[in-house]
RNA sequence: GGGCAGGUGGCAGAGCGGCAAUUGCACCUGACUGUAGAUCAGGUGGCCCUUGCGGCCUACGGAGGUUCGAGUCCUUCCCUGCCCA
């Protein structure tokens, strides 16, 4: 379900009469980082026609996160002010993988995956997005058909030099790490894609800027018009560290369940809260400078503020009740550190031979409830005072359990199961 | 095609014949508290039990070999980087 608050705006935005270039200039500079260039935008935007706004995403991740989140609502703004948004799974790309040195090497999608993963797409990005007025492309359509003549034709129009300037590749090199023929092929093929679609816009994290000039550059030696790069900020993931990213195991899914929500903030380290607060919220500019100030001159406690960040980036993805809920339930287990109200089932059978009774060695239940990949770990975790049975811990590496029917056992701070006898 | 340097646990990176492998990051657990933040401490291949500074199995790119013993030495293959052509 998309957030309530978006709906009234969107229905405004289709019913008001165009902004001036003007105005519409000054609204979509908000949030980001750059334009390249603004003039060329503010002529774009003068021709009063839809523009046809470009945002490539990464089909290996179909579950967005809140970093992502802010380019999606960038491109949700164009889309409010009357422009067209297409988005680019980059399907063949991913046979590639955006050359961050790490990456493998993966095997093109069948189209019947593709097909399949297009629904999950227009799913979450409809949280964002006006489904129905967003262009959903992959571009496999038009990569997938170019000869080997045509690859080399496209390849010519631009230079070794041009391609290697880029950063990852320069400091692969420089740092004696292997860079593929292929992978230099990467911004090539997401400029091409520009040019499929003659871009007016580009979106992009600022990690994107060299591929997205790429574009400008290729659109060019086409004869188009060279399409307006907007870079919006990447978002730090909840180490604080890094930027989000899925693969980095930093990140706050947007469909995730508000508990999960709301305890990823809350581990996020205090230092990123107020580019949280800047660009994952919906809170108001003069909040904004409020809280900021508050934390500076430490009048506002950081734990009370990130509550306040935890509550309403849940908030604009599951509604204000659930915020509620979650901080309760948050309340619960780590400050109160009782057991959640909902805790996942284990269904376990009960063994013939001893009718009433299920005795299971601690090591082995933690393993077939999954709460220890292996009896090494169980046992690991025992020894470090890690496991609780029905609120009591367990000191014995060797203990037995007596399994009764709705036990709860607890694994750390926050791993749960409950045991149902059946 | 030739020469040189490399390939070690999720990542980085030690190791120079006794190694389940120093260290950092990451991760897990505990203490503390301001939260899953910070700090401090411990742990982190698997299996087993008679829980012992225990036993066994599997692991340092692949396959062979030398040796009581190989991540460490040899042969060969694969892969990467650099230099020359």
């Amino acid at each position: 379900m998309a957030p309530t608050r978006k709906e009234p705006a969107r229905k405004v935005a289709a019913a008001a009469p165009p902004l001036s270039a003007e105005a519409q200039l000054e609204a979509l500079r908000r949030g980001t980082v750059e334009i390249i260039s603004e003039e060329d935008l503010r002529a774009k935007l003068r021709a009063g026609r839809p523009l046809r706004v470009k945002l490539g995403l990464d089909p290996s991740a179909p579950d967005l996160h809140i970093g992502i989140a802010i380019v999606l609502r960038k491109l949700r703004q164009f889309q409010d002010l009357g422009h067209e948004a297409i988005i680019v799974i980059g399907d063949f790309t991913a046979m590639i993988g955006d050359p961050t040195g790490k990456k493998q090497v993966r095997p093109m999608l069948t189209p019947e995956e593709v097909e399949a993963n297009a629904a999950t797409y227009r799913d979450q990005y409809g949280r964002i997005l006006d489904a129905q007025r967003t262009r959903l492309t992959f571009n496999s359509q038009w990569l997938s058909p170019i000869r080997f003549s045509e690859l080399i034709r496209i390849a010519s129009k631009t230079t070794v030099a041009r391609i290697l300037e880029r950063d990852d590749f320069q400091t692969r090199l420089r740092g004696g790490i292997a860079v593929h023929l292929h992978e230099i092929l990467y911004p090539l093929c997401q400029a091409y894609d520009s040019v499929a679609l003659q871009a007016d816009v580009e979106l992009g994290g600022t990690d994107q800027k060299f591929n997205n000039l790429m574009g400008r550059d290729l659109q060019r030696e086409f004869g188009q018009s060279p399409q307006v790069v907007v870079l919006t900020p990447l978002l730090p993931g909840v180490d604080g560290v890094e930027k989000m990213s899925k693969s980095l195991g930093n990140a706050i899914g947007i469909t995730e369940a508000p508990a999960e929500m709301y305890g990823k903030v809350m581990s996020v380290p205090d230092a990123v809260m107020p580019a949280y607060f800047e660009f994952a919220t919906d809170i108001s500019a003069a909040d904004l400078a409020r809280l900021k100030r508050g934390l500076e001159d430490r009048s506002l406690h950081p734990r009370d503020l990130k509550r306040r960040l935890a509550r309403e980036i849940v908030t604009v993805w599951h509604g204000l009740s659930a915020a509620a809920q979650a901080e309760k339930a948050f309340d619960r287990v780590f400050v109160a550190r009782d057991v959640p109200e909902e805790v996942p089932e284990v269904l376990m059978h009960l063994d013939v031979q001893a009718r009433d009774v299920l005795r299971r060695k601690a090591t082995r239940l933690l393993v077939d409830l999954g709460l220890a990949t292996s009896q090494s770990e169980a046992r690991r975790l025992i020894a470090q005072g890690g496991v609780a049975v029905d609120g009591e811990r367990i000191a014995d590496v060797s203990a037995d359990i007596e399994v009764r029917d709705g036990m709860v056992v607890r694994v750390g701070k926050r791993r749960f199961a409950r045991i149902r006898v059946h």
